[in-house]
Order: C-alpha cells, then sequence, then structure tokens
DNA sequence: GCATATAAGTCAACATGACTGACATAAAAA
DNA sequence: TTTTTATGTCAGTCATGTTGACTTATATGC
C-alpha cells in the first residue's frame, strides 16, 4: 500500500505506541487469567484426586453448599450443563452420602439439594485450599488492589444475572 | 461442648464479625473467578465450533501466536498436558494448514511451531472477542483497578515461572 | 376435571480432551 | 559409541460434556 512498512505483529515496545501497549495489556490479561485460573483450580483438583471426584463434583458441592436447598433446576441454570451431565456427578454424590435430596414442600416435584455432613467437610476442605490461595493474593496486595480485582471480574461477566450474586460486601477494617 | 450457640453456617452479617466477612469476602472471590472464567471462554468456544475446534485448539494457538517458532517442549510445558493429547490437537491443526512446522537450525530434532496466515487470523479473530471483553471490563473501571485487577492475578499464580512472564508495562497515558 | 406444562430422572449413543504405557526414530551430547 | 533428548505414534481408558427420546409425578391453567 505505501512505502512505509507496516509493524508487522510484535510492534516493538520501543515505539511505545499506545495502541500497541493497550494490545499488550490485553493480551498479557488474558493470559494471567488463563494461569491464575490454572493453578485456583489446580489445589482443588489435588484433593478432588483423593475423593476420585472431578471439578464437575466439585462445582456441584460448591453450589449446593453455598444454596442449601436449591433445586435441580436451579443447579443446572447456574452450572449451564445438561440434566443428563449433571445426573451422572449428582447422582454419584446422593449415593456415597456426599449431597441429600428432600422433597420440596410447596411443590412436592422439586427435590431439594443440600450437603451432608460428610459433604460439608469435603466442600470446605476444597475452600479452605482455594481461599487460602486468594486469601495469600489478597494479603500481598492492597484493599484497593482487591476492589480493583473485583470490579474487574464483575465488568467481565456478561450476564447481568450473574453479577447480582455479588452484593458490595463492607471492606473489613484491617 | 458449650451453651454458646455456634453459628451453624452462615452467620449473618448484621453480626459485622470480621471472620466472617473475610470467608465470605474469599468465597465471593472464587465465585467470581467461576463466573468471569466461564464467560471468557465462553466468547472463544463460540467462535471455535465454526471450525470444529475446542479450547485445547485455541491455548495451543493462543500460545503459538505469542511465541513464534516456539518447540513443541515449550508448548507441552506451558499447558502442562502430555505430549499424545498435544499431538492430536497439534496434528489437526497443522494438517489443516493453521499451524506450520519448521526443522530447528542449531537442533535439527526440535520442530518450530508457528501459525500460517489462516491461523493468525484466527487466533486475531479469538483474540479480538476476548480482548473486547476485557477491555470492555477494564474501560468501566479505573486504571488503578486493572492495576489491582493484575496484581492479584500475579499473586495467585503459584508459579514463579509463570508469573515472570509479565513484564510490567506502562500504564498507557489515558 | 382434563389438558398441558414443569421438575426430575433415565437410557443410549457419541465427542472431546485429558490420561497411562509402550515403543520408534532422529539427532544431540557425553 | 552409548546415552539422552525431542518428537511422534499406537492403543486403551476415563471424565465430562453433548443430543434425542422417553417416563413419572406433580402443578397449573382453562
Amino acid at each position: 500500500m505505501t512505502d512505509i512498512k507496516t509493524p508487522p505483529h510484535g510492534a516493538s515496545k520501543l515505539t511505545a505506541n499506545p495502541l500497541f501497549l493497550r494490545d499488550e495489556e490485553l493480551r498479557q490479561a488474558i493470559e494471567m487469567l488463563f494461569f491464575a485460573y490454572r493453578d485456583f483450580t489446580g489445589v482443588a483438583d489435588e484433593i478432588l484426586a483423593d475423593y476420585g471426584f472431578g471439578r464437575a463434583h466439585h462445582r456441584a458441592i460448591y453450589f449446593i453448599g453455598r444454596h442449601p436447598g436449591m433445586t435441580v433446576s436451579e443447579l443446572l441454570r447456574i452450572l449451564r450443563i445438561t440434566k443428563q451431565s449433571l445426573n451422572r456427578v449428582l447422582g454419584q454424590l446422593i449415593e456415597e452420602g456426599y449431597v441429600s435430596q428432600q422433597q420440596g414442600v410447596q411443590d412436592r416435584r422439586q427435590r431439594l439439594l443440600r450437603l451432608t455432613e460428610k459433604g460439608r467437610a469435603l466442600e470446605e476442605r476444597l475452600s479452605a485450599a482455594q481461599q487460602s490461595l486468594i486469601a495469600g493474593a489478597f494479603r500481598e496486595v492492597g484493599a484497593e488492589s482487591v476492589d480493583g480485582f473485583r470490579k474487574v471480574l464483575l465488568g467481565i461477566m456478561g450476564n447481568e444475572g450473574d453479577r447480582e450474586r455479588f452484593e458490595r460486601l463492607q471492606s473489613p477494617r484491617r
């Protein structure tokens, strides 16, 4: 097109081109999300392996623990998987005594889900591992950074309904 | 144990117990990471479906695009999967003309990986989708929040080697 | 009260992307 | 020359997702 060389793809940082910085900033963010998420799930995966469970079991345990008495449909909507997929893991969790089902009162078609004591123990073990990872990161940075982290994650969530799950917390007085 | 009722699990927020706030803060962080990551990968998954590819292909394309001329071993180390797993997706990408291999010069056992033009086009389409999601979130919040987001993600990454991938960028002058 | 919709569960078949283990080839390094 | 390394391949398994068809119990609308 012109004589001016189009910087092919990785324009040098020395050019201090704002567009490049922006691109690089976004690429780094994508990559950081990948690495951080890998390690974040990794600490739970190690524990799950002891029980012969996978991430799917973890997600079910997590949300049931978070919302005791939730229905199967609600869990399906959160996880965004099919009933058949969920049933495999949920069936295992119930059979092995980690989750209990209880018929709904107003609507007796519903099967309300709860963690058993055994399920609660596993949930706590898993959460403790992930919380200690997050807590370590939170401790290294300031409260403002933690707040920035939350804000960005909320911004990434496309779904308004998901966003509403997160009421603003008061910052703990440190 | 004692007469004092142990708050069963979800101590009320009204108690304003700092320990509860901390626990709730960490639980929210875990959940936000889950939802944000789901949406973040979701925008790419939609595009990948057009090509009959999955996330595994995306990761390979992403890192090859990011590090042109990288070896298969390097890619394996980053992805932390087995050679056999990688070979399936890499084989497809090569066969369908998204990735090229080139024998190493110093070490002729190596097969240096690069995106073809077709591969580059796909990579850009995928990155554009994820970047626009991230960029939207970055735009909504301040530069300090973006910085906090980065710091926390770095803190979550356990591996020092991973952390070193991310040089500090100058903030673009907004 | 009957028709329809909804909540939950089940059977079967299939795809993807991980894994292990064993082995082959070429080239580098000791 | 022997050993190690980089890559690739065959074969089998597992976890987790999918679609489609169908059942049962219960709620809800007309």
